[in-house]
DNA sequence: CTGAAAGCGCTTACAG
DNA sequence: CTGAAAGCGCTTACAG
């Protein structure tokens, strides 16, 4: 910038009042100014000008995801990239893996880079290592998870209502007998469909049958085994509710190894691209991943506009999606 | 840093040897300093920090993705993520959406914070605009495409190879009329990969029916249309080669639409997920998006570590994935 | 082993 | 409308 200046005649002042487009730097200057920069291909250096804005904001935000490269994360990436771009603003995006370490770790880098706020998809289970940060002025939501020990916005799927939705929508068509597949029940999101599949038996007044359930599975494998087990009960499920991806994944193959695909129900908890070639065609309980990134970018941006009020807690709703696997009727044992 | 130092009691420059980890401070005086930080829970600023230091690293790198949300695109940021990770560096992506105004303002923000490095998966034609960032010592890959009009790095995948594969695959199994689905010829991906199905049929003699050939399709719908078309001609093709993911997509589509998955031999290029489900089972060329993204981070961080060399170009294999839908053999026309 | 002074590239607060 | 001085949070280059 001394460059420039020099180069243009004029003071320092002058050029950071072109560079910063503001008002009252004659014709003739600005002119002198905007030429010495093309000649000297100045570009301004953003970390050095908000050092010394007061209260400067450094138009960056950290994004804290499970996995950057899963389709749902990277559905809320580019929700909030879009949202950020309208502003101005830069994202850090990480992947945590579920890992509580990394999510501290990578927060940690965000907040070295002076991020003016956060979006996290967590991973850890107490949040009061936030609280400083909050208090300093660092815009915090977090995303298909809610905070723990902290008092943060959030924005979440209706999870429980999904998969009240799902049980219930099994039951409609003659199902007693639903096997749940579910994440590890540290995630809130795997213990809340859990919850709302129990709901959904006991609002109908069907008695839980425990070894139905599966939980603490986190990859396909895990369900297929799950499902396998299942299947070779004496009195085996005659629908599926998988809750989560990778688990719909892991039971619709173990249906088809056991050649029950047409016959066994099943309704899984996310959309999957292809699930409407898949024969039969997957049901499923859709989220909405671009309304979560956007409200969570909607959210944190207000919070920095100066926004003080109470946390907000908002849920974004589901949607089921029938395609056939889950309108599939039970097979009387006998033709089973 | 001067609250740290005056509470411990030493000076500023004691504090800055605490924090990075200089040697040379006794442990009694580390001992308070570190206390001090911990009670004003103080947290260096690196991006003041960085401006100190004479040709200092941001340890931050921009990443310019056609859509961080498609899955060849997340896959490749997961695997420069990783690289980055282990080096300390933080990356920032964006999506351009096949926009060169985009790919421009983009690096323009990356610029003005200053990251040591890009990896860019290009959407211009023109790099040249690129040239003083290289010469002032920024590091630049470009990934998937190479770069126009600049001398860089680039690592792509063997998108010609990989064409000539699934055409022979093809014409191996008894095809002669191959229709193919390319996207925008824009795009230097569309263009080599129609360039290896011409290639693959003057190898075998065939001629080329340009009817059968329909490029700068960008979507399912028009994959879908294509199809359609080619398949109402007087002599249709037996086969259909696509050339990308929604291409392939819209190709099954129209082939189920016409009741002629079973008969229409399909190969598409790039792996989908759920592709082993579908019936027929989607027959591939896959990419390998976590080499591609490995090789570009560690190009780049070779560069950054002082690489003067000649640029590199690396292509990184295919792999034809035979799933049953690209081993239909043509039906004779009377069949049909 | 320790720290006071100068400076990174920029903006603020001020005086003209 | 214009610019010289001071300062943002840190590190460098020095002197002790």
């Amino acid at each position: 910038m001394v460059d420039v200046a020099a180069l243009a005649g004029v003071g320092l002042k002058t050029v950071s009042r072109v560079v910063n487009d503001e008002p009252g730097v004659s014709p003739e200057l600005e002119a002198r100014v905007r030429r010495a920069i093309e000649q000297l291909r100045y570009r301004r250096d953003a970390n050095a000008s908000m050092l010394r804005r007061l209260g400067g904001k450094t138009q960056t935000i950290g994004l804290v995801l499970e996995d950057v490269s899963n389709p749902f994360s990277s559905a809320l990436h580019r929700a909030i990239e879009d949202a950020a771009r309208d502003r101005g603003v830069l994202v850090f995006a990480g992947s945590c893996d579920e890992h509580p370490d990394r999510e501290r770790e990578l927060i940690g880098s965000f907040r070295e880079r002076r991020v003016d706020g956060l979006i996290i998809v967590p991973a850890s289970h107490d949040h009061g290592y936030l609280y400083d940060d909050q208090r300093t002025g660092t815009a915090l939501v977090f995303l298909d998870r809610p905070a723990v020990h902290l008092d943060a916005d959030s924005v979440v799927s209706d999870n429980r209502g999904g998969a009240i939705v799902a049980t219930e929508h099994l039951l409609g068509h003659g199902h007693t007998r639903i096997g749940f597949l579910g994440d590890l029940l540290t995630i809130s999101t795997a213990k809340e469909r859990l919850a709302g599949y129990r709901q959904g038996l006991e609002l109908a007044r069907i008695a839980v049958d425990e070894r139905l359930i599966r939980t603490d599975l986190h990859d396909a494998d895990a369900a297929l085994a799950a499902v396998g087990e299942m299947l070779s009960l004496p009195d085996p499920p005659t629908a599926v509710f998988a809750g989560q991806n990778l688990l719909t994944i892991g039971g619709v193959h173990a249906l088809r190894n056991a050649g029950l695909q047409r016959r066994v129900a099943l309704i899984g908890f996310d959309d999957l691209s292809l699930a409407d070639m898949v024969d039969p065609a997957i049901s499923v309980v859709a989220q909405d991943p671009q309304a979560l990134g956007r409200s969570a970018a909607e959210l944190l941006f207000r919070r920095l506009d100066g926004e003080t009020g109470e946390a907000v807690h908002q849920v974004v709703p589901v949607t089921l999606i029938p395609r056939g696997s889950g309108e599939i009727v039970p097979t009387s044992p006998a033709v089973a």
